[in-house]
DNA sequence: GCTACATTTCTACATTTGACGAAACGTAGA
DNA sequence: TCTACGTTTCGTCAAATGTAGAAATGTAGC
C-alpha cells in the first residue's frame, strides 16, 4: 500500500499541484516555481523532493541551477496513469491558469 | 485544487485504501469492514465520510445497516477516472489480498 | 414508549504535515 | 582557493490527521 500512499499523498496538496501544473508548460528552476507560488524557497525544495519520490516530477542540474520537468517517457505505469489525470484536470483549474500568467511574467526578470 | 485535493487525500491512507480494497468484492456494511480492518469502529465510520465526501463510495442504508458500496454509474468522470485506477492497482496488494481473506473468514459469523 | 443494536458525532490525544529561517552543501567563476 | 549564488537539509512551530472511547442519533421490534 505505501506506494499507493506515497503517490496519492504527493497529489494531495495544493501547492504540489500548482507546482504540476507549472511544470507542464515548460522545465522550471527552483527559483521560478518560487517566485511563480510566493512560498518559501526551502518549502518549495521540500515539495519539490516528495513530487520526486512519487516518480511525478524529473530534476536535472545544469551549473547552479536545478531543473525539474514532467517526467519524460518511458515512466512506469502508476506515474504515466496519473499524469495523465493530471495533465487533464489541472489545465481546468482557475488557480493554473493564474500561476501560468504570472510565470510568463516573470520571464527575464529571474536570473535562471 | 480543493476538489482535487480532497480526492487525492481520500485516497491517501492505506485503511481507506483498504477499505476501496474490500468494497470492490462487495457491498458491506459498517461493522463488517471494521472486523476486517480490525479498527474502531468511529475511526471506520469518518474514513467512510472522507470517502463518501470525495465521491469514491455510496451509502445505503437498509435498516439498522448502513451499506457501502462502489459507486454505480453514472458517476462523476474524476471518480471515475480514480476509480479505474483504484479497480487495476488495489488487487495487486498484498494487504488487499489479506483482508479480502480476512473478510471471507468473517462470513456468518456477524449479525449483519 | 422502551429497549437493543448499528452508526455517527464529539472529545481528546499522539503523530504527521506544511510552513519558514538558518545553516550546510555544491557549483561556477574570479 | 575564495566568493557568490542556487538548492537542500535541519530545527522548530502551528495546524491538520488518524486513532479510540464516550455520548448522541436513528431504527426495528416488543
Amino acid at each position: 500500500m505505501l506506494d499507493l500512499e506515497r503517490r496519492f499523498q504527493a497529489l494531495s496538496d495544493a501547492s504540489r499541484l500548482r507546482i504540476l501544473g507549472l511544470l507542464q508548460e515548460r522545465p522550471l528552476c527552483v527559483c521560478e516555481i518560487k517566485e511563480a507560488l510566493g512560498l518559501a524557497i526551502s518549502t518549495v525544495s521540500k515539495h519539490l523532493s516528495l513530487l520526486k519520490d512519487a516518480r511525478l516530477v524529473e530534476s536535472e542540474k545544469r551549473g547552479k541551477w536545478v531543473y525539474y520537468r514532467w517526467p519524460e517517457p518511458p515512466l512506469d505505469p502508476r506515474s504515466a496513469q496519473l499524469l495523465a489525470l493530471a495533465k487533464e484536470w489541472l489545465p481546468q483549474e482557475e488557480q493554473t491558469q493564474t500561476d501560468r500568467r504570472k510565470l510568463e511574467h516573470l520571464k527575464g526578470q529571474l536570473n535562471c
